[in-house]
DNA sequence: GCTTTTTTGTCACCTGGGTGACACATAGGG
DNA sequence: CCCTATGTGTCACCCAGGTGACAAAAAAGC
């Protein structure tokens, strides 16, 4: 049998969480924090499902992880005790970026985010959570698309690439989505960490595969298309 | 001659920036922004440097990257305009974690965190701050580890997930630091997205050059060793 | 327009790391 | 304590992608 462990403010001092939160702060909060306990291989959340809580790992390891192209698992983090995570709650509207298992058996406490944050900053969650999107949103994105890099063919990191910057440059066209910069094939070989080479040559066949067209220096992708090459599921944000 | 452009609320709506933000408070922050004109491939700051300002990308493109173990430079990612970076300065004492160059001729607008968090937020500086490392502050290392991944080979690879776990799970121990965690090499293989069988041949090889030792099934590792096999720079947080 | 520099396209060749296969070691459960 | 399942060590072989080299094509200066 397992026993409860006590979580109160001693506990969660120890675990060296929210180490900037007044004693006052920290019981209310407790006091909104449900504790479970999760059996390891338990799935807590999956990719892409909306998150609506956050949570603090008691004990135990947790373990983030990711569906590849071809169906792998990559292994992105293991979370310690005293680490908050499932942190898309922070931010409005968005989706579990990963899936959370229990590593090994785990004591978890789940907050709402909400209550997460008016307890320890005293600001509208709206406000904050607007704040968090428009600053560190961005990180994210990058953080997708490298921990995607991991399990991929350079063919496939190219097109995640190109769809990145198709969504920061890009413009509709008549032909598709214009990238409005001039772009080598080494800067593109610098952001995917391949060899000028290399990417001359799939360039060349994603062209070939009406994937993308150059209109003198400009390119001007498919999206769609390039989804499809990079391995992502259908439609995805 | 280069003509400086106007920054007013209008301007920064059409940018999309600060999207969630009132008329009064965009002009509040606009007035404490010091514009500035950045030519194409002039280093804006460098990695390792202390962070004391946010900035917003007016015009142009702007171009994020850090230097590999063999010197090369990763590209990290391109900011279009209306992106904030520079966000490592909204965490308490954080260094630069990439260098920011201009990929093109810019226009950037630089502010000081405190300004931006007390304008667009309504508290304090300190308190915002030290949330934000308590929740992305662990993002970051992860993007950080990824970024490194990208130009390193299976054996620096390794080295770094070990750093992050030991960071994590270490305690000190009389011969080293003393992961307290079960992992197998499969494990690790997941974590570094490469073959079970690699990861054997490597950490054997770790182990005869007393970068770690095994105890039963548990790791000790040595942290500075592990550091210099993963190519980083000698001393860093 | 002509010259210089920067990109692009394509080779041939090499190498790090993936794959499959299998023996051996270890750990846990009963 | 034994038996089974799970992890480790080591092969031989293959392939994606790196490297160097060089010619053709585009851009950028002038």
């Amino acid at each position: 049998m397992v026993r409860t462990p006590i979580l109160n403010v001693a506990t969660v001092r120890r675990l060296k969480a929210f180490a900037w939160a007044t004693d006052r702060q920290i019981e209310r909060l407790l006091s909104h924090m449900r504790l479970q306990y999760v059996e390891k291989r338990t799935v807590l959340f999956n990719e892409g499902v909306p998150s609506d809580s956050l949570y603090l790992l008691v004990s135990g390891v947790a373990k983030l992880s990711l569906r590849s192209p071809d169906d792998e698992r990559v292994l992105v983090s293991l979370v310690a005790p005293g680490e908050l995570f499932g942190i898309t709650s922070l931010m409005p509207g968005m989706h579990r970026a990963f899936r959370s298992e229990a590593f090994s058996d785990c004591w978890v406490g789940a907050v709402r985010p909400e209550v997460f944050v008016t307890t320890l900053l005293d600001c509208p969650f709206a406000e904050f959570s607007a704040m968090m999107e428009g600053t560190v949103g961005r990180w994210f994105a990058l953080l997708y698309r490298y921990t995607h890099f991991q399990s991929s063919s350079l063919r496939q990191k190219l097109a995640l690439a190109l769809l990145e910057l198709a969504r920061k440059f890009g413009v509709r066209d008549a032909r598709g989505t214009l990238l409005i910069l001039k772009l080598t094939h080494e800067d593109l070989a610098d952001l995917v960490g391949a060899s000028r080479q290399k990417v001359t040559e799939h360039m060349k066949e994603l062209e070939r595969q009406q994937v993308l067209l150059r209109d003198r220096r400009r390119l001007i992708v498919h999206p769609d298309r390039l989804r499809e090459t990079a391995g992502l599921p259908v439609e995805e944000k």
